[in-house]
DNA sequence: ACAAAAGTGTTGTATATACACCCATGA
DNA sequence: TCATGGGTGTATATACAACACTTTTGT
């Protein structure tokens, strides 16, 4: 192999993980206060270097693993972020994703300490781009969720009509008719009913309802 | 700075550009012959090792001027491929981008030793993983034309309303009706007409109509 | 006059929207 | 018995899909 011109840029390469989740009718992003410079004591997104022979995907699900104890969750690649004057530490590019997952599997996180689950709105002033790579999440995020069955990523195993509901409701931001709503989402096909009910509550037991698959799948037509 | 640990990967980054015209009522896409290894002789995509100091965006530029002869022509971030066994030479990782460029762009490409244009459903076989990167590219391409504006970069600036339906043709792979659709992208109302036909042909002479924003954007509803 | 593409409306069908009441449970 | 969310149908408006003939030019 010959020498590197040196013209060509050295690089470090990240990913950094928008972990998104829906409680309390809000959608909320996981947050790690970072203990070292760049930044310390910011908030950023939970990310970390790439290791030798590995991809970004597994890095990005190594993340998950560390710093949200969560597997098995949906994620995707988001986009890389690039800009040379993004790290003050050098040229150090990052491959975003973005993961979804039920806030039902978020509770030890919630105990870990630096870490805080925290509604998307008010979150600004993160580190480095965070920011802007957050901003993006939400806008791609809001755009699958229209075309595909994502929303089981968010929502446990069994789920009620009202919690889907709501779940499209938080991230449309605006909320839905419940007739028109239900019409739609078994016209799809991508839910049925199970044979139980979510009972305890002060009123009127659920019916509980699973999706057909759990793995992401494309809609041939759109939600909304 | 510290010293790196050595599990952290060694990496390089190039960029990909996936240029896409239409012609012949064919998607055609621009290849280069490699005339080094890995896979000398082998048709590439267009791309380069990023460079320092810039971003995969600007290196995507770079690319379409240098081998692609063409500048202000619609570029977007696609996706980054960053198996660490895409590349023999050892841990390259690719931001790929596409592009939309109209075929009378790239008259002076054509002339160019070791380029060719060919069509997509023609095209395998390519170096590195750029048949995968090139199926992506597709996908992204047909999705994002069903809801923005981006038919604008692959017509000249004044067109006729069959080359424009054309354009959506050879992109969904089907044909569609003349008057449907002249009445759906007229009440979209992201073209306009004006007052200049175009002779010349051995038929009635067309009205030749352009996009009001020559600028990506994204449509509220989509075409298709 | 002929060939070839340009241009133009209507009708039926399917989809989306708006809207209100009764039901089952826990307290 | 009351409060709370669960569950259900219809009528109207809008969007989509199918379809054929006349017009203008070049040869």
């Amino acid at each position: 192999m010959n020498a590197k011109p040196n013209y060509l840029a050295d690089i470090q390469a990240t990913t950094d993980v928008v972990v998104f989740t829906i409680e309390d009718k809000t959608l909320k992003v996981l947050l790690v206060q970072r203990d070292e410079e760049p930044f310390i004591n910011h908030l950023s997104l939970p990310g970390g270097f790439l290791h030798k022979r590995e991809k970004s995907s597994e890095a990005a699900l190594r993340v998950l693993k560390d710093k949200a104890k969560v597997r098995n969750v949906f994620s995707e690649q988001l986009y890389t972020f690039d800009d040379p004057k993004r790290d003050p530490r050098g040229q150090i590019i990052t491959v975003a994703y973005f993961a979804l997952v039920p806030a039902n599997k978020l509770l030890s996180v919630r105990l870990a300490k630096n870490t805080a689950i925290q509604s998307v709105k008010e979150t600004k002033g993160l580190a480095f781009d965070h920011d802007e790579i957050l901003n993006y999440a939400v806008k791609r995020m809001r755009t699958k969720l229209g075309y595909s069955n994502v929303a089981y990523s968010l929502l446990p195993k069994l789920f009620t009509l009202s919690q889907l509901q709501e779940v499209y409701e938080v991230i449309l931001g605006h909320p839905v008719d419940k007739r028109n709503f239900r019409k739609k989402i078994m016209s799809l096909g991508i839910i049925e009913p199970t044979n139980q009910k979510l009972t305890g509550q002060k009123h009127r037991p659920a019916l509980l309802y699973k999706f057909k698959k759990h793995s992401y799948t494309e809609l041939e037509e759109p939600i909304f």
